[in-house]
DNA sequence: TGACATCTACGACATCGTGTCTTAATATTA
DNA sequence: TAATATTAAGACACGATGTCGTAGATGTCA
Protein backbone atom coordinates (compact mmCIF):
# COMPACT_ATOMS: atom_id res chain seq x y z
CA UNK A 1 0.00 0.00 0.00
CA UNK A 2 2.06 3.01 -1.18
CA UNK A 3 1.45 6.66 -0.09
CA UNK A 4 -0.67 8.00 -2.96
CA UNK A 5 -0.26 11.29 -4.80
CA UNK A 6 -2.62 13.92 -2.72
CA UNK A 7 -4.96 16.25 -4.81
CA UNK A 8 -4.54 19.62 -4.46
CA UNK A 9 -7.66 20.12 -1.64
CA UNK A 10 -6.35 16.88 0.31
CA UNK A 11 -2.66 18.82 0.34
CA UNK A 12 -4.00 21.57 1.91
CA UNK A 13 -5.53 19.56 4.88
CA UNK A 14 -2.30 18.00 4.94
CA UNK A 15 -0.47 21.33 4.93
CA UNK A 16 -2.66 22.49 7.76
CA UNK A 17 -1.66 19.61 10.10
CA UNK A 18 1.82 19.49 9.28
CA UNK A 19 2.52 23.44 10.34
CA UNK A 20 -0.42 23.26 13.15
CA UNK A 21 0.19 19.40 14.53
CA UNK A 22 -3.32 18.73 15.70
CA UNK A 23 -6.72 20.30 14.69
CA UNK A 24 -10.54 20.02 14.72
CA UNK A 25 -12.76 19.67 11.91
CA UNK A 26 -13.93 23.07 12.63
CA UNK A 27 -10.41 24.93 12.95
CA UNK A 28 -9.73 23.49 9.62
CA UNK A 29 -13.16 24.69 8.25
CA UNK A 30 -12.25 28.36 9.77
CA UNK A 31 -8.63 28.57 8.06
CA UNK A 32 -9.53 26.54 5.03
CA UNK A 33 -12.33 28.37 3.48
CA UNK A 34 -12.00 31.86 5.93
CA UNK A 35 -14.47 34.40 3.90
CA UNK A 36 -16.94 31.74 2.37
CA UNK A 37 -20.68 32.19 3.54
CA UNK A 38 -21.47 28.62 3.47
CA UNK A 39 -20.32 26.88 6.02
CA UNK A 40 -18.53 23.70 3.85
CA UNK A 41 -18.72 21.02 6.44
CA UNK A 42 -19.42 18.68 4.53
CA UNK A 43 -16.12 19.22 2.55
CA UNK A 44 -14.01 19.35 5.15
CA UNK A 45 -15.19 15.96 6.53
CA UNK A 46 -15.19 14.46 3.29
CA UNK A 47 -11.52 15.32 2.72
CA UNK A 48 -10.04 14.45 6.19
CA UNK A 49 -12.13 10.82 5.54
CA UNK A 50 -10.58 10.58 2.56
CA UNK A 51 -7.15 11.15 3.76
CA UNK A 52 -8.17 8.83 6.72
CA UNK A 53 -8.36 6.17 4.06
CA UNK A 54 -5.31 6.79 2.75
CA UNK A 55 -3.55 6.48 5.87
CA UNK A 56 -2.12 9.89 6.20
CA UNK A 57 -4.12 11.15 8.85
CA UNK A 58 -5.62 9.94 12.04
CA UNK A 59 -8.70 10.72 14.44
CA UNK A 60 -8.33 10.38 17.99
CA UNK A 61 -11.38 11.74 20.50
CA UNK A 62 -10.84 14.49 23.18
CA UNK A 63 -13.04 16.77 24.93
CA UNK A 64 -15.98 15.27 23.06
CA UNK A 65 -14.46 16.16 19.57
CA UNK A 66 -12.58 14.56 16.95
CA UNK A 67 -9.22 16.15 16.68
CA UNK A 68 -7.13 14.95 13.21
CA UNK A 69 -3.34 14.60 13.26
CA UNK A 70 -0.82 14.16 10.47
CA UNK A 71 -0.07 10.29 10.20
CA UNK A 72 3.17 10.94 8.27
CA UNK A 73 5.26 13.65 8.61
CA UNK A 74 6.08 16.10 5.83
CA UNK A 75 9.44 14.31 4.93
CA UNK A 76 8.31 11.34 5.30
CA UNK A 77 5.60 12.26 2.25
CA UNK A 78 8.11 14.01 0.18
CA UNK A 79 10.86 11.56 0.24
CA UNK A 80 8.04 8.77 -0.62
CA UNK A 81 7.09 10.73 -3.50
CA UNK A 82 10.88 11.52 -4.94
CA UNK A 83 10.62 7.95 -4.43
CA UNK A 84 7.91 6.65 -6.54
CA UNK A 85 8.91 9.19 -9.07
CA UNK A 86 12.66 8.03 -9.54
CA UNK A 87 10.68 4.79 -10.03
CA UNK A 88 8.39 5.97 -12.88
CA UNK A 89 11.07 7.63 -14.82
CA UNK A 90 14.75 7.10 -14.11
CA UNK A 91 14.66 3.50 -12.92
CA UNK A 92 14.39 4.39 -9.27
CA UNK A 93 18.32 6.61 -9.26
CA UNK A 94 18.32 9.42 -8.38
CA UNK A 95 21.11 10.32 -10.23
CA UNK A 96 19.76 11.00 -13.46
CA UNK A 97 17.43 13.73 -12.18
CA UNK A 98 19.53 15.73 -9.96
CA UNK A 99 22.34 15.85 -12.56
CA UNK A 100 20.24 17.92 -14.77
CA UNK A 101 19.21 20.25 -11.97
CA UNK A 102 23.28 21.11 -11.36
CA UNK A 103 23.74 21.39 -15.21
CA UNK A 104 21.16 23.70 -15.41
CA UNK A 105 22.21 25.85 -12.11
CA UNK A 106 18.81 25.00 -10.57
CA UNK A 107 20.62 24.46 -7.20
CA UNK A 108 21.70 27.60 -4.78
CA UNK A 109 25.54 27.23 -4.00
CA UNK A 110 23.57 26.46 -0.04
CA UNK A 111 21.70 23.70 -1.86
CA UNK A 112 24.98 22.13 -3.19
CA UNK A 113 26.83 22.28 0.21
CA UNK A 114 23.86 21.15 2.32
CA UNK A 115 23.21 18.10 0.41
CA UNK A 116 27.30 17.50 0.38
CA UNK A 117 26.84 17.58 3.91
CA UNK A 118 24.22 14.98 3.97
CA UNK A 119 25.88 12.79 2.01
CA UNK A 120 29.48 13.11 3.62
CA UNK A 121 28.24 12.11 6.75
CA UNK A 122 27.32 8.18 5.05
CA UNK A 123 30.81 6.55 6.04
CA UNK A 124 28.94 2.93 7.32
CA UNK B 1 3.70 26.45 -19.03
CA UNK B 2 5.05 24.09 -17.11
CA UNK B 3 5.22 20.61 -17.91
CA UNK B 4 2.53 18.77 -16.09
CA UNK B 5 2.71 15.29 -15.03
CA UNK B 6 2.15 12.99 -17.35
CA UNK B 7 -0.90 9.84 -16.58
CA UNK B 8 0.35 6.30 -17.33
CA UNK B 9 -0.68 5.83 -20.87
CA UNK B 10 0.71 8.95 -22.07
CA UNK B 11 3.96 7.88 -20.07
CA UNK B 12 3.71 4.71 -21.90
CA UNK B 13 3.98 6.43 -25.35
CA UNK B 14 6.72 8.81 -23.94
CA UNK B 15 8.86 5.82 -23.12
CA UNK B 16 8.27 4.33 -26.61
CA UNK B 17 10.13 7.74 -27.87
CA UNK B 18 12.62 8.26 -25.71
CA UNK B 19 13.89 4.19 -25.74
CA UNK B 20 13.39 4.55 -29.73
CA UNK B 21 13.88 8.05 -30.70
CA UNK B 22 11.41 8.50 -34.13
CA UNK B 23 7.72 6.44 -34.39
CA UNK B 24 5.20 6.32 -36.83
CA UNK B 25 1.76 5.94 -34.87
CA UNK B 26 1.51 2.37 -36.08
CA UNK B 27 4.75 1.21 -34.70
CA UNK B 28 4.04 2.78 -31.20
CA UNK B 29 0.62 0.71 -31.68
CA UNK B 30 2.49 -1.97 -32.04
CA UNK B 31 4.51 -1.90 -29.17
CA UNK B 32 1.81 -0.36 -26.89
CA UNK B 33 -1.18 -2.51 -27.94
CA UNK B 34 0.81 -6.26 -29.22
CA UNK B 35 -1.69 -9.08 -28.65
CA UNK B 36 -4.90 -6.58 -29.34
CA UNK B 37 -7.55 -8.07 -31.64
CA UNK B 38 -9.19 -4.68 -32.39
CA UNK B 39 -6.76 -1.94 -33.51
CA UNK B 40 -6.36 0.71 -31.30
CA UNK B 41 -5.42 3.53 -33.98
CA UNK B 42 -7.62 6.27 -32.57
CA UNK B 43 -6.35 5.53 -28.70
CA UNK B 44 -2.70 6.11 -30.02
CA UNK B 45 -3.93 9.00 -32.14
CA UNK B 46 -6.14 10.47 -29.38
CA UNK B 47 -3.01 10.18 -27.30
CA UNK B 48 -0.17 11.49 -29.17
CA UNK B 49 -2.90 14.84 -29.72
CA UNK B 50 -2.34 14.77 -26.46
CA UNK B 51 1.09 14.86 -25.97
CA UNK B 52 1.61 17.27 -28.69
CA UNK B 53 -0.98 19.53 -27.10
CA UNK B 54 1.35 19.40 -24.03
CA UNK B 55 4.11 20.19 -26.05
CA UNK B 56 5.71 17.04 -25.20
CA UNK B 57 6.02 15.88 -28.35
CA UNK B 58 6.68 16.92 -32.32
CA UNK B 59 5.24 16.09 -35.62
CA UNK B 60 7.22 15.72 -38.51
CA UNK B 61 6.16 14.14 -41.76
CA UNK B 62 8.43 11.71 -43.48
CA UNK B 63 7.78 9.75 -46.75
CA UNK B 64 4.10 10.52 -46.51
CA UNK B 65 3.34 9.54 -42.64
CA UNK B 66 3.59 11.25 -39.70
CA UNK B 67 6.49 10.82 -37.42
CA UNK B 68 6.48 11.40 -34.00
CA UNK B 69 9.51 12.38 -31.20
CA UNK B 70 9.87 13.67 -28.25
CA UNK B 71 10.40 17.40 -27.31
CA UNK B 72 11.82 17.30 -24.14
CA UNK B 73 14.55 14.30 -23.20
CA UNK B 74 13.14 11.91 -19.97
CA UNK B 75 16.28 13.72 -18.35
CA UNK B 76 14.79 17.09 -18.48
CA UNK B 77 10.93 15.66 -17.62
CA UNK B 78 12.17 13.91 -14.78
CA UNK B 79 14.03 16.81 -13.13
CA UNK B 80 11.24 19.15 -13.76
CA UNK B 81 8.97 17.01 -12.23
CA UNK B 82 11.17 16.77 -9.39
CA UNK B 83 11.51 20.51 -8.95
CA UNK B 84 7.52 20.73 -8.99
CA UNK B 85 7.76 18.28 -6.22
CA UNK B 86 9.80 20.25 -4.42
CA UNK B 87 7.96 23.61 -4.87
CA UNK B 88 4.59 21.56 -3.93
CA UNK B 89 6.14 20.16 -1.05
CA UNK B 90 9.45 21.19 0.64
CA UNK B 91 9.67 25.34 -0.73
CA UNK B 92 11.65 24.10 -3.50
CA UNK B 93 14.50 22.59 -1.56
CA UNK B 94 15.90 18.84 -2.26
CA UNK B 95 17.37 18.53 1.36
CA UNK B 96 14.61 17.56 3.52
CA UNK B 97 13.57 14.68 0.77
CA UNK B 98 16.96 13.29 0.42
CA UNK B 99 18.00 13.99 4.25
CA UNK B 100 14.90 11.57 4.82
CA UNK B 101 16.17 9.12 1.94
CA UNK B 102 19.44 9.21 2.99
CA UNK B 103 18.32 8.47 6.87
CA UNK B 104 16.32 5.51 6.08
CA UNK B 105 19.08 4.01 3.69
CA UNK B 106 17.04 4.58 0.70
CA UNK B 107 20.31 5.11 -1.19
CA UNK B 108 22.81 2.87 -2.11
CA UNK B 109 26.51 2.97 -1.13
CA UNK B 110 27.00 3.92 -4.75
CA UNK B 111 24.03 6.14 -5.78
CA UNK B 112 25.22 8.45 -2.84
CA UNK B 113 29.45 8.01 -3.99
CA UNK B 114 27.75 9.45 -7.84
CA UNK B 115 25.67 12.26 -6.17
CA UNK B 116 28.61 12.86 -4.37
CA UNK B 117 30.72 13.10 -7.22
CA UNK B 118 28.13 15.49 -9.13
CA UNK B 119 28.12 17.66 -6.27
CA UNK B 120 32.11 17.79 -5.80
CA UNK B 121 32.56 19.09 -9.31
CA UNK B 122 30.59 22.61 -9.17
CA UNK B 123 33.24 24.88 -7.84
CA UNK B 124 31.88 27.91 -10.45
C1' DT C 1 -34.96 17.13 31.23
C1' DG C 2 -35.83 19.44 27.13
C1' DA C 3 -34.28 22.71 23.62
C1' DC C 4 -30.80 23.96 20.97
C1' DA C 5 -26.39 24.04 18.74
C1' DT C 6 -22.68 21.53 17.02
C1' DC C 7 -20.46 17.63 15.12
C1' DT C 8 -20.40 13.72 12.15
C1' DA C 9 -21.39 10.53 8.43
C1' DC C 10 -23.03 9.77 4.19
C1' DG C 11 -25.54 10.25 -0.10
C1' DA C 12 -25.66 12.91 -4.15
C1' DC C 13 -23.93 15.61 -7.69
C1' DA C 14 -21.16 18.33 -11.37
C1' DT C 15 -16.93 18.48 -13.35
C1' DC C 16 -12.77 16.99 -15.20
C1' DG C 17 -9.08 13.75 -16.66
C1' DT C 18 -8.19 9.47 -18.62
C1' DG C 19 -8.49 5.75 -21.69
C1' DT C 20 -11.01 3.77 -25.19
C1' DC C 21 -13.71 3.07 -29.32
C1' DT C 22 -16.21 4.45 -33.63
C1' DT C 23 -16.63 6.69 -37.55
C1' DA C 24 -15.61 9.61 -41.28
C1' DA C 25 -12.35 11.93 -44.01
C1' DT C 26 -7.98 11.93 -46.11
C1' DA C 27 -3.86 10.04 -48.04
C1' DT C 28 -1.18 6.30 -49.97
C1' DT C 29 -0.34 2.24 -52.62
C1' DA C 30 -1.31 -1.62 -55.77
C1' DT D 1 -9.56 3.36 -59.67
C1' DA D 2 -10.01 0.14 -55.95
C1' DA D 3 -8.15 -1.25 -51.78
C1' DT D 4 -5.71 -0.20 -47.84
C1' DA D 5 -3.63 2.69 -44.39
C1' DT D 6 -3.47 6.90 -41.96
C1' DT D 7 -5.45 10.71 -39.60
C1' DA D 8 -8.78 13.62 -37.18
C1' DA D 9 -12.51 14.26 -34.44
C1' DG D 10 -16.67 12.89 -31.92
C1' DA D 11 -18.44 10.26 -28.27
C1' DC D 12 -18.44 7.58 -24.28
C1' DA D 13 -17.55 5.09 -19.65
C1' DC D 14 -15.24 5.35 -15.66
C1' DG D 15 -13.07 7.06 -11.74
C1' DA D 16 -11.21 10.96 -9.03
C1' DT D 17 -12.10 15.32 -7.20
C1' DG D 18 -14.43 18.92 -4.95
C1' DT D 19 -18.69 20.42 -3.32
C1' DC D 20 -23.16 20.53 -1.12
C1' DG D 21 -27.28 19.02 1.63
C1' DT D 22 -29.23 16.49 5.03
C1' DA D 23 -30.16 13.46 8.73
C1' DG D 24 -28.70 11.44 12.78
C1' DA D 25 -25.54 11.54 16.80
C1' DT D 26 -23.54 14.03 20.34
C1' DG D 27 -22.85 17.64 23.21
C1' DT D 28 -24.26 22.02 25.99
C1' DC D 29 -27.10 24.90 28.63
C1' DA D 30 -31.41 26.93 30.43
Amino acid sequence: MTTPSLPNAELAVMELLWTEGRLTARQILDQLYPDVAKPQHGTVQRLLQRLRAKGLVVRTRDLGVNVFSPAITREDYASEQLESLANRLTQGSLVPMITRLVEDNKLTRAEIDRLRRILEEQHD
